[in-house]
DNA sequence: ATACTTGTGGTCATATTTACCATAAGATAA
DNA sequence: TTATCTTATGGTAAATATGACCACAAGTAT
């Protein structure tokens, strides 16, 4: 029963048991308003036309599976170096109606500011959704997205990679406000400012905040060095 | 220059550019003696006979991708339901000489005491090595080992996953020297009881150590639901 | 009995965390 | 202008956790 292909170059035989169809899918996080975003576009071809889900696509042979995924999410959402990492292999034998492919699913964190989403390349529409809202996906976009948001939470707790979803330029408060709807739990904000501080990973800047309507609270910014020791030597926040 | 496949029932083209082959690699850790160890096994065909590697293979197409890492362990080396955890997938084009082959590596943790290795299938041989003595692997092999040693090292201090390694029933003294030798540090033993116990993590059992040449210590096991749970909400560990 | 080894429980000084409170520094409304 | 509101920021005290170390317990080996 097995299936069998020819290559055309050799004339031999390959099994096809052996043979898959890879892709990858991409979870990308935005942070927007004091909520959670998850990028999600339409598709404008395939059988699944019309329907939204990840951004991803096929893998091909020349290319490493982390350039397949900056490639991929630059073709069709128009992001552009960012921070992107591998998440898990989905590969049940059935998550893809038309034969076996295996998934690799990548997650992103971006700073809303810097890009303006265009949707591009096979994609109609690209669009951020409200992790509250978001909408059935197609294949198994669904689990892979609940398996994501899982996976950032105990990522932001262990490395300081939230600073990836905020401006480059940010107060405490909006940092706390970004640990409390990531997290799903309220700070105190005197001691969130004592913990953060303590270790030397944020910077102030010569700036305060502008045209707000209380007083304006310093701006800081992280320091890459710092960030660079801490993601090597661990790093841990508890509440 | 895409190299096209031929589907043998349906006479149509595929693109080879997209057609993958997915290889398992697993990295299984062993704890004896106060040693960390990792299992390797000897190809006995294929281009790289004789040489040694991490065990794994391909990928059918009729099963999951967890599935087939507990397949191939179990025919390669005997060992047989035992907690294995996806690692992260490696697919640089050049990892493979003959072609274009994504990895997808795995790490278990193996009670030492629970298993004999007995080599089978298409390995001629399979030893416990000490992580200091590790050879020269095929492929990227060493490459993939360093990063799952990485990854043990954090996940060990995120997760309560230490007791896969160690026997039914062990001593906190036991337990300490896994740290240690994992995270490469020393500890203080009463500390390390006292952080332990608080967790409420082990239950004592109605047991002490046999045949020691000193004051026998008593034995604890994990308990599963309070494991659970840490698991779920976190856990961390520092030294 | 003595020495030796590891287990187990403690102390104490120090550091960290938590739950608050108080005041500062603006903006806005009366 | 003054009062009031909101958020920022800095503090304090009690509770808790940590790290270094000690002392005795409970065995084995000589």
């Amino acid at each position: 029963m097995l299936k069998k292909f020819i290559d055309k170059e050799s004339g031999r035989e390959v099994e096809s048991s052996v043979m898959n169809a890879i892709t990858i899918d991409c979870v990308v996080f935005g942070f927007d308003k004091g909520s959670l975003e998850v990028l999600l576009i339409e598709h404008a071809e395939g059988i699944r036309k019309g329907e939204w889900g990840l951004p991803g696509g096929w893998i091909k042979k020349s290319e490493s599976i982390d350039g397949a995924a900056h490639r991929l999410l630059a073709d069709l959402t128009g992001l552009d170096d960012i921070y992107l990492e591998q998440l898990k292999a989905f590969g049940s034998p059935d998550r893809f109606p038309l034969g076996r492919v295996i998934t690799i699913g990548y997650y992103a964190l971006v700073k809303r500011e810097d890009y303006n989403i265009k949707a591009g390349f096979t994609a109609s529409d690209a669009k951020w959704y409200k992790i509250a809202d978001i909408p059935n996906l197609i294949y198994d976009h669904n689990e892979i997205l609940e398996f994501s948001l899982v996976n950032l939470r105990n990522r932001v707790r262990q490395a300081p990679i939230g600073f990836n979803l905020l401006p480059e330029k940010f107060t405490l408060f909006e940092l706390m406000k970004l640990y409390e709807e990531i997290l799903a739990v309220e700070m105190d904000k005197s001691n969130f400012r004592r913990k953060f501080l303590r270790m030397k990973l944020l910077n102030p800047l010569d700036e305060k905040q502008q045209d707000v309507s209380h007083r304006a609270a310093q701006l800081y910014a992280f320091d890459p060095k710092i960030y660079e020791k801490l993601t090597k030597k661990g790093f841990s926040f508890e509440f």
